[in-house]
DNA sequence: TGTATTTTAATGTACCTACATATATTTGCA
DNA sequence: TGCAAATATATGTAGGTACATTAAAATACA
């Protein structure tokens, strides 16, 4: 569907004011697709996101200064997406020891066994985009959003 | 920068999951430029969109469901959004006379003034993208990402 | 060494989303 | 006509974001 018919939106300014919208809403669409998904394993894509940083790490500890780096989301809300993890057993977290300033927090075993099993249907529904566009196409939309934000 | 080092992370298990993960950085990204935009006029930026939407109809009203058809985050929220505009005086709200399940919801003065002045910066905003694309390139990436949501 | 500065994380507020559910009103139709 | 089904909106809950502020610990350096 085009991003005129999806929004109900007969024209644009701009190519470029249809662009922004064009790319908000396609974002919009593949977290709604991924989220789909995540509720099965009663995590949300922030969740799933923050666990795939940890297992990079594991059996390393990160600290939250380390999850917000490399966080889609620049935020500083990585604390409390720890906490919430930490509630449902996901990862364990303790007061670094040799800079108590920070905290140490590492996936655990039922962590890394819900991020595997969720990883694979992941991977599945991002295969299926193949059925879209050819590796070219994706290459080319790849190059294009990358230079899209080249400005600042 | 390019999506790998903006995240910091070395590569991705195929161009496709690299395109989901850009797709949504890139949108962060332009949510938050814009998001800097507005709060200089103390909205946000699905007030924003919604308050296009009603500029669209005025001076008709728009039903509840009108704006959550047109809304870029489709979502059963709506209903607040306009809440939140009320209690900030830019729309009014009235239950619909025709059908009472309905209700009415208009743009008022004031609430066109401050859209007016902040779609002004917005379009300085987005013609600002004319420096890293060409209108050409911003074609090809508005098609490849509508043909990407082609599946379902 | 002692104090100001910087760093790291947590927290409060306002607003947002997704989902499930509730409530009111209208419509369809036996 | 009366009542079930459909429709339109609102609301509760859990979790998320942005931003500002706070608190604790480490560091810099006079």
């Amino acid at each position: 569907m085009k991003i005129e018919e999806a929004i109900q939106q007969k024209k644009f300014k701009s190519e470029f004011e249809k662009l922004v919208v064009n790319i908000i809403y396609t974002s919009r669409w593949l977290e709604y697709e991924e989220g789909k998904l995540f509720r099965k394993y009663d995590i949300t894509l922030p969740q799933y996101n923050l666990l795939r940083i940890l297992r990079g790490q594991y059996p390393e500890a990160a600290s939250v200064n380390l999850l917000i780096e490399r966080m889609i989301d620049k935020s500083s809300n990585a604390s409390r997406i720890v906490e919430t993890l930490r509630k449902k057993g996901l990862v364990d977290r303790k007061v670094c020891k040799a800079d108590r300033r920070k905290v140490d927090v590492i996936i655990n075993k039922k962590g890394l066994q819900v991020l595997d099993e969720a990883t694979i249907e992941m991977s599945a529904l991002h295969e299926n985009h193949k059925k879209a566009l050819s590796t070219k196409e994706a290459e080319q939309l790849n190059e294009l959003l990358d230079k899209l934000r080249t400005i600042e």
